[in-house]
DNA sequence: AACGGGTTCAACCGCGGTCCT
DNA sequence: GAGGACCGCGGTTGAACCCGT
């Protein structure tokens, strides 16, 4: 049943690409569209597996995507989505265009951790947030990656994933081990769409707007209007819960362990208003913005 | 110039969810 | 409905690169 194994991997190659490989895979693509990744190695001429094939693509040969020179307006971004999403980079990246999940967990990781930090502002994982179930065997490094050389390391366990704090998934959350011995909610099934990618043509949305300029205008404006950034300072900011459910406590900000400490800290521009209540009117906007965009 | 430690980032792995037979 | 393959995501790795000594 089912269908025929993806790629036995055996005789294909792995590490960096070659300009042709790229070439190869850029030209079968634009001539053949995107997906199909499995057949689509074979039918290119590739000796790749078409995970690799697709991460490749996605990451780095897609059109429109911009490489390098992370302007202080995203990182700003960045800090924010991420203070509401935690490491769901997809979704971040869908709010970046040109802009991929892996340059911005990159970024992330490299810059932005390390500026937190030297700023006095320690982001933690959401350790309270209830884990997916799943029974992840403790491994012990996943993986790896190579530049170049170096043919090899087959297996290796992985101490993967387990720092991510998946607030979007809500089905997880709702059969995960803790809520089921904590008083057992009802499991309200919550279907939650697959993260998009914006269009290129990306619009500041007035809820990033409101953010940035203090104003409550629910009228959008565009991201090619937006002022000059200000400079942003980290200050705790209260904000609403994410995701008010029947076993709620998925807000990235609820609970004892937030995002760090005290609510969750976010750049919050010198211009805006220092109102309390105005932020949080700003987060809920934020966050209806965002079920909108889900 | 050589060396060593730190940083960056492309690419890998494993997993969960979805799709297909 | 079951079983298995596929797709996409997030965490991790490690060679290349950078920089100070």
């Amino acid at each position: 049943m089912g269908r025929s194994p993806c790629c036995s991997k055996v005789g294909l190659r792995r590490g960096p690409w070659s300009t042709k490989e790229d070439t190869l895979l850029s030209n079968y693509i634009q001539q053949n569209g995107e997906g199909q990744w499995r057949s689509l190695p074979k039918n290119a001429g590739l000796l790749r597996c078409g995970k690799s094939c697709r991460l490749r693509w996605m990451n780095y040969l897609r059109p429109g995507i911009k490489r390098g020179n992370i302007s202080e307006d995203e990182e700003d971004l960045i800090v924010r989505l991420h203070g509401l999403l935690g490491n769901r980079w997809s979704l971040i990246a869908g709010r970046l265009p040109g802009r991929t999940d892996n340059e911005i967990k990159n970024y992330w990781n490299t810059h932005l951790l390390k500026k937190l930090k030297t700023a006095g502002i320690h982001p933690k994982p959401h350790k309270d947030l209830p884990k997916p179930t799943k029974n992840k065997k403790p491994a012990v490094g996943s993986g790896g990656g190579k530049k170049k050389k170096k043919p090899k390391k087959t297996e290796k366990l992985t101490t993967s994933a387990n720092g991510a704090e998946d607030i979007g998934n809500i089905n997880d959350r709702n059969g995960s081990e803790e809520n089921i011995n904590s008083n057992d909610p009802p499991k309200t099934k919550v279907y939650l769409p697959k993260p998009i990618r914006v269009s290129p043509v990306f619009q500041r949305t007035s809820s990033y707007d409101s953010l940035v300029s203090g104003s409550s205008s629910t009228e959008g404006g565009s991201l090619g209007a937006e002022k000059a950034p200000e400079v942003a300072s980290y200050v705790p900011v209260p904000c609403p819960p994410l995701f008010e459910m029947e076993d709620a406590d998925y807000g990235m900000c609820g609970g004892g362990d937030d995002f760090l400490g005290v609510g969750c800290i976010l750049p919050v521009l010198h211009q805006q208003s220092d109102s309390i209540s105005d932020e949080v009117n700003m987060w809920e906007k934020v966050y209806d913005e965002y079920l909108q965009l889900l």
